[in-house]
DNA sequence: CTGACTCGTGTTTTT
DNA sequence: CACGAGTCAG
């Protein structure tokens, strides 16, 4: 019965990728080359295996974000629901999400056994940077002669060697050498940042993992773990790192019930540790391992395939794959000159008028680029002309000052002992600063009983007026039953509230950010889900954070390269394909960096489905380095774009592109900044 | 010890 | 231009 159902479905799959999805429990690695059908194929595969029997929540899907996997698990649903097999909602008990989420699942279940609190807090990447600099001062490394290294360079290189699994001395060797000289005092921070975690009762996204790497080498604790899960199925393989892979291979010893999807040519995280090697080794590390490369193109024209396969071509090394579609030709993509940054902007938001003039939603049309502020200026002209977009990628709201402040409050009461969040909430209040701070946080671990040592505190007289209104909260917020999250957030606001007036120039729309904040309340089940979710999976995008999205309205997407990986659309435009933004020239040290900023571009221009348009500005107002913000360079042309890549693009203007109207506002543009600058370069 | 101030440096991508 | 480090007056 569950045959003749799965030959009914599985039709819309082709050969490749039937073979995966019907595979049996050997260990499975599908080659998928942009665009061939990936999560189609991974979707059948879960769908297949709950048909042949598999209880959904003994199946572990990791994939990169959790919009993913959601996405996964509800087309799962949509497959099963067309057979006669158990209907909606089964896949609600798959296990589905990023490492990191599931690692924080898995901890609050089992991590007493290896002595951690259940009611651990999560740092994210600036809390894990703000204990290090509370830890360095508690250490005195502040009055070292030589310059330390900065809190966020000091991070990336414990997060190196966690990732990794690889010693300091080497990580500073070979990525931060002009750190050599603080290596011992290195240690001394990690080793007492460690220390400090434990006492805090938090972990860092390093110590997920590691954790959970922990639990797998106690021998009965691994057992109960592994036998929890029946498959394991692994998204963006090529973007794990060397830390996850063992994990996995700890997880599925014989490799028996894993699954591995990805694709070498887009491995874009090794900033993160991600290493081709984990796929590219795969075979080896798992013997009897079955290969299944997928390379029908399902995304995009053959025009625009023949311009991404020659990019991918020229890459120093990878697995070679022939990707090839049955659909019409199309249009060949369009490779625009423009003058400058204001013409770029225009002929972007031209087109995207176009097409939408002809049918193309916008939310079909997307633009990409390499740094979050490459779309500042695009953003204002959107905005000025009244056109709705979405912007993934670059500074989330979570991070922004005023709303760590408040998370801040709700993390202290969720975790007395929390270092990071407690002294951020106290040096709020007027009078007290880092010593304070630490001293009072230093209290609560020394005398128990929840927040009573600090009813006797000794404070100055700028602080007493304040203090009793911040007892008064936390006391509220501790109460048992945890009171309504709506309520606590209310209250930490209205705490608040006075402080941030004073505090900021602008207050006004950050205390309307905390107000969606309130709002967005109702969509966790408590504080500790809320907290949990928004360190390991905040909201990406204004849109997001703005509560429910009106379906009927229409918006372009604008997005990092990055936050672009694994969606798809009918028109992309690529912005500022100078060299010095792609490749970054901050990733022009070494060959592999600009190989994975060569993998960066081609993962842009995959993404297109039906156009393509690569922008390069010839002149920048503002060199990209550098104090003189009025003088004007030169750009050059991405030097991804060979010649031989170029040939298959169709060159122009982007005044010959967007028409005669344009032309002349253009050119008058172009050449009053150039006079303006002109004259202002006269007084520098 | 805190908080307002100045001076100099360096600037990506994100779980 | 923004942020960190260093200086100095309460």
């Amino acid at each position: 019965m569950a045959k003749a159902a799965d030959q009914g479905k599985l039709r819309d799959l082709n050969e490749q990728q039937e073979t995966a999805a019907r595979h049996g429990d050997s260990p499975l690695l599908i080659i998928a080359g942009a665009g061939t059908g990936k999560t189609r194929t991974l979707v059948h595969r879960v769908a297949h295996l709950i048909k042949q029997g598999t209880a959904p929540d003994r199946i572990l899907l990791l994939t990169f974000t959790r919009r993913a996997a959601a996405d996964m698990l509800r087309r799962v649903d949509s497959v099963l629901r067309n057979t006669d097999i158990r209907c909606t909602s089964t896949t609600r008990k798959v296990w589905g999400g990023t490492f990191h989420a599931m690692a924080a699942r898995l901890l609050r279940l089992y991590g007493k056994s290896i002595g951690l609190e259940p009611g651990f807090t999560i740092l994210d990447r600036s809390d894990s940077e703000d204990l290090l600099d509370v830890v360095r001062t508690d250490l005195n490394l502040t009055k070292t002669e030589r310059r330390f290294p900065k809190k966020g360079t000091c991070l990336a290189i414990y997060s190196a060697c966690v990732n990794a699994q690889r010693n300091l001395p080497e990580v500073i060797a070979q990525q931060f050498p002009w750190c050599e000289d603080a290596a011992d005092d290195l240690r001394q921070l990690f080793t007492a940042y460690v220390d400090r975690k434990a006492e805090a009762a938090v972990l860092d996204y390093g110590d997920l993992l590691l954790f959970w790497q922990g639990l797998l080498h106690d021998e009965l604790l691994a057992r109960r773990v592994r036998d929890r899960f029946d498959h394991v199925l692994v998204d963006e393989y090529q973007d794990t790192n060397g830390l996850q892979a063992d994990i996995l291979s700890r997880l599925r010893p014989a490799g028996t019930g894993l699954t591995v999807v990805g694709d070498d040519a887009q491995s874009i995280y090794s900033f993160r540790a991600a290493t081709v090697r984990n796929i590219l080794d795969f075979p080896k590390h798992f013997p009897g391992t079955t290969v299944v490369k997928l390379e029908q193109n399902y995304r995009s024209t053959p025009a625009i395939l023949a311009a991404t396969n020659q990019v991918i071509a020229e890459a120093a090394e990878g697995f070679a794959k022939k990707l090839w579609s049955q659909r019409a030709a199309g249009h060949k993509p369009q490779l625009v000159n423009c003058e400058d940054e204001d013409e770029q902007a225009d002929f972007v938001i031209q087109k995207i008028l176009e097409h939408r003039e002809a049918g193309l939603q916008l939310k079909q049309q997307a633009v990409l680029f390499r740094t979050a502020h490459h779309s500042t200026l695009l953003e204002a002209e959107l905005s000025r002309r009244n056109i709705q977009f979405v912007k993934f990628g670059g500074l989330k709201f979570i991070e922004t000052a005023h709303v760590k402040d408040l998370m801040a409050l709700l993390r202290l009461a969720e975790n007395h002992h929390d270092l990071v969040a407690g002294m951020r909430a106290l040096t709020l209040l007027p009078g007290i600063g880092p010593k304070r701070s630490r001293q009072l946080m230093n209290d609560l671990l020394e005398q128990p009983g929840g927040f009573k040592p600090w009813h006797a505190a000794k404070l100055p007289a700028a602080t007493t007026d304040r203090w009793p209104s911040l007892l008064k909260l936390l006391d509220h917020l501790c109460r048992d039953p945890e009171p309504d999250l709506n309520s606590q957030i209310h209250l930490a606001r209205t705490f608040y509230e006075p402080l941030l007036e004073d505090k900021y120039e602008n207050p006004e729309p950050r205390s309307r950010d905390l107000e969606q904040l309130e709002r967005l309340a109702p969509r966790f089940a408590n504080r500790r889900a809320l907290l949990a979710e928004f360190a390991l999976d905040p909201p990406v995008s204004t849109e997001d954070f703005a509560g429910p999205p009106q379906l009927d309205e229409d918006y372009l997407i604008l997005s990092t390269i990055h936050s672009a990986k694994g969606l798809e659309w009918k028109s992309v435009y690529l912005i500022h394909a100078a060299d010095g933004n792609i490749p970054s020239d901050m990733a022009t040290g070494s060959a592999e960096q600009v190989e994975e900023e060569r993998r960066l571009f081609y993962v842009a221009l995959t993404r297109a489905q039906d156009w393509l348009y690569v922008c390069s500005p010839l002149r920048y107002y503002h060199l990209p380095r550098g104090p003189r913000a009025d003088q004007h360079g030169y750009a050059q042309l991405t030097r991804f774009m060979s010649t031989s890549v170029a040939r298959h693009f169709e060159q122009h203007t982007a005044s010959c592109a967007a028409g005669e109207q344009r032309l002349d506002n253009a050119h008058n543009k172009a050449r009053h900044n150039h006079i303006r600058n002109h004259v202002k370069s006269l007084w520098s």
